[in-house]
DNA sequence: TTCGATTTGTTCGTATGTATT
DNA sequence: TAATACATACGAACAAATCGA
């Protein structure tokens, strides 16, 4: 494909953005799908003819928005979520000694429904769309530390069921990922300390009068859109929530 | 100063990050002072015996960090806690609705004394070193809802009085920056849901069996060394802690 | 094992555009 | 207007890592 980005871009971005406005449309397209190699820097300058400087200045962003993934010698990748590094990027519960560890997830219920006035609001759904939601169990050390309960668009996961669900092979981020592309690029929290519900207690192992750490998660993908929304229940009594801001690895 | 970077340098780091780290330890010492411009690219260029382009990968990544600010045409500065953008960096909590604002801080009490073993670990102190401990509350709409203690080696701020805290204009990172020459680089919390202490329950007017969010923060300088421990309460009836992980503004 | 092709990483240089003073 | 400083874009050369023949 001949297209030359120099002329006829309405607006009048420099060319490395607009080098990076199309990879990161391919990317949402699935031209290039997780894990996989996209074109060398020599090929991308040829296609958007541009020089290696440009290409190489718009990956940088989108390596630094943890987008893609550079392996020097051999290709730029696009990002998964099952690397170990990024594990625990979108986990942040720690024991009060500070010991991470990754949660063991148990199912509780998979239903689907109407969606609720705050799942259309978080989601940007239409009234009364249709939404799967899924509540589990999060287990650390044995224990239940964390009570989930997922709300995601129905229409974007068509043979979600609960057997799928159930037989994902790593996180639920993860099976997004591997089989519908799509992938969670930013993750937005509120926090909060409150009562428990009695279910939530109920699963924690927690009477109804113990703090709580209520944690209501949107997640997005490419464009900023959101597409999941998350309600969870942690018992804090021996974990914490940690916020680092920020161990940018870059240096 | 003829330092010229190519040789001599015991490990052997590419050239900008040797750049970087040389800019890094300028900051530290004070060479050039929040607020103010470090010299042009082209004159680091030559102070350090290589090209602008490498200079300028070594800025990029401390503007990444959010050590400098780059303004086109004016030159490159050292990053303030005064600027508007960067208030809410360090100040998560907003309203149940999503707004932002800034709280109003007032003074509830400026002690110092030797440090607790708590403090001794997560400052990085010898036994028994002093600290000075300041209670705040923070108003939001007029109404209390963070309860801080703040401890900081009382060595780290000489001539520190409440007189001079009181005094202070702007945010207390402002204080430390202006007067100490010492910038928060990064900070990171532990979230917890707690029932509240009867003096944290008294200042945020509930009672002790409410949950409220117990935060403790340790925030970070230069050489990722900590020199303030936080503990915040904060009643989170109409307020919440944001934590956007992440709107990286580079978009 | 060695070698060569490929790909990203680093560094240099140059030219030009844009914002500020 | 002119000088200065950062922003963008191009090109070239070599280094370092990877992979397959």
């Amino acid at each position: 494909m001949a297209d030359t980005l120099a002329a006829g871009s309405l607006t009048f971005n420099p060319l490395y953005k607009e080098v990076k406005i199309r990879l990161t449309r391919g990317l949402a397209a699935g031209e290039w799908k997780p894990g996989e190699a996209i074109p060398s820097e020599a090929r991308l300058g040829e296609r958007f003819n541009v020089s290696i400087g440009t290409i190489r200045k718009a990956i940088d962003e989108l390596v630094a928005e943890r987008i893609l993934v550079r392996q020097q010698g051999r290709g730029t990748f696009v990002a998964t979520h099952t690397e170990d590094r990024t594990l625990f990027y979108f986990f942040h519960i720690v024991g009060k000694d500070g010991s991470r560890e990754l949660p063991v997830i148990e199912l509780l219920s998979f239903k689907s429904g109407p969606a609720t006035t705050v799942e259309e609001k978080r989601l940007g759904l239409a009234r009364g769309a249709a939404v799967l939601r899924i509540q589990n169990v999060l287990k650390l050390g044995g224990k239940p530390v964390v009570f989930d309960e997922i709300s995601v668009p129905a229409a974007l996961f068509p043979d979600l069921d609960e057997e799928a669900f159930r037989a994902r092979e790593g996180t639920i981020y993860g099976l997004y990922q591997a089989r519908y592309g799509i992938s969670v690029l930013r993750i937005s929290e509120r926090l909060a300390a409150r009562h428990p519900p009695a279910r939530a207690a109920s699963v924690l192992d927690i009477t109804t009068d113990t703090p709580a750490l209520a944690i209501k998660r949107v997640a997005y993908t490419y464009d900023d859109s959101p597409f999941e929304y998350r309600v969870s229940w942690v018992n804090t009594e021996r974990h914490e929530y940690l916020s680092d801001l920020w161990k940018n690895d870059g240096a």
